[in-house]
DNA sequence: AATCTTAATGCGAATACTTATCATTCCAAT
DNA sequence: ATTGGAATGATAAGTATTCGCATTAAGATT
């Protein structure tokens, strides 16, 4: 966890690691801002809100977070896993569900390089709901 | 155009009129809200920022205009054409380029009839880049 | 270990975008 | 033309996020 912000060029410090540590054992692997924050209090710890922004969004640049703006007004956050995935979200419940697939994955690079271009990120979200009955 | 209004049941009046008009006369196929009112107020008409916010909205919801949430912090909209499209965003120039792949399209509906979901709706963005060199 | 240099932090103010409030106006059915 | 209710305009309020700046703390240097 310390190396992980070393080898990003980042300092070690106190909120860095708190909020790395909530992320970390946070039951919910999504986390918005104000969750993250509500947890570092909870946890005893005094950062104030504006440090959890700046950490999160340094965070996201290096690599060690991904940030997703889902359409419901803030961002949440999670620690960049191993493999990638793309999140489906269920209307009714609001609940996350995670997926991944391959085939997609290479199609966009292919839609990219058909128009000159090349695939530097990308988002999907799937708005989902179980079918009545 | 005003057959779209009536068909949502919507009462045609003088602003969501105005709004459609910019949508279909515009350069640009997506526009924020903030352009749209400036368009509003150049083509002379006097209508409320908060109205175009609520009728861009209303169109939406309608589905005579389609609502997108890029990374930039705000909202565009243009309007429902015939065929589904999505979007490339080049992140140096910012232009939007509008793609559409069957095959992607039909692959987000099998994922999510694998998890025991419908597809309801769905939001796809490549942010690409023009190769160096 | 004490000092120093600079980046990082905390706090509140500020910004950006969007929604709510409510009196007034306009649509469209009579 | 009258009228009931939905739509609008102006502005206040709300929500998420960023900024400004004095203070603090990391970590390099002595």
């Amino acid at each position: 966890m310390k190396q992980n912000l070393k080898d990003a060029g980042l300092k070690v410090t106190l909120p860095r690691l708190a909020v790395l540590k909530i992320l970390a054992d946070s039951e919910q692997r999504h986390m918005s801002v104000e969750e993250v924050y509500q947890a570092l209090l909870a946890a005893g710890e005094r950062v104030g809100l504006a440090t959890v922004y700046r950490v999160l969004t340094q965070l996201g640049d290096a690599g060690i977070v991904e940030q997703h703006d889902f359409n419901d007004g803030h961002a949440v956050f999670e620690l960049a896993g191993e493999e990638h995935h793309d999140h489906m979200i269920d209307l009714d419940t609001g609940q996350i569900i995670e997926f991944s697939n391959e085939i997609i994955e290479s199609l966009q690079h292919e839609v990219a390089a058909a128009h000159g271009m090349e695939l530097v990120d990308h988002e999907l979200v799937l708005y989902v709901r179980k079918p009545r009955h």
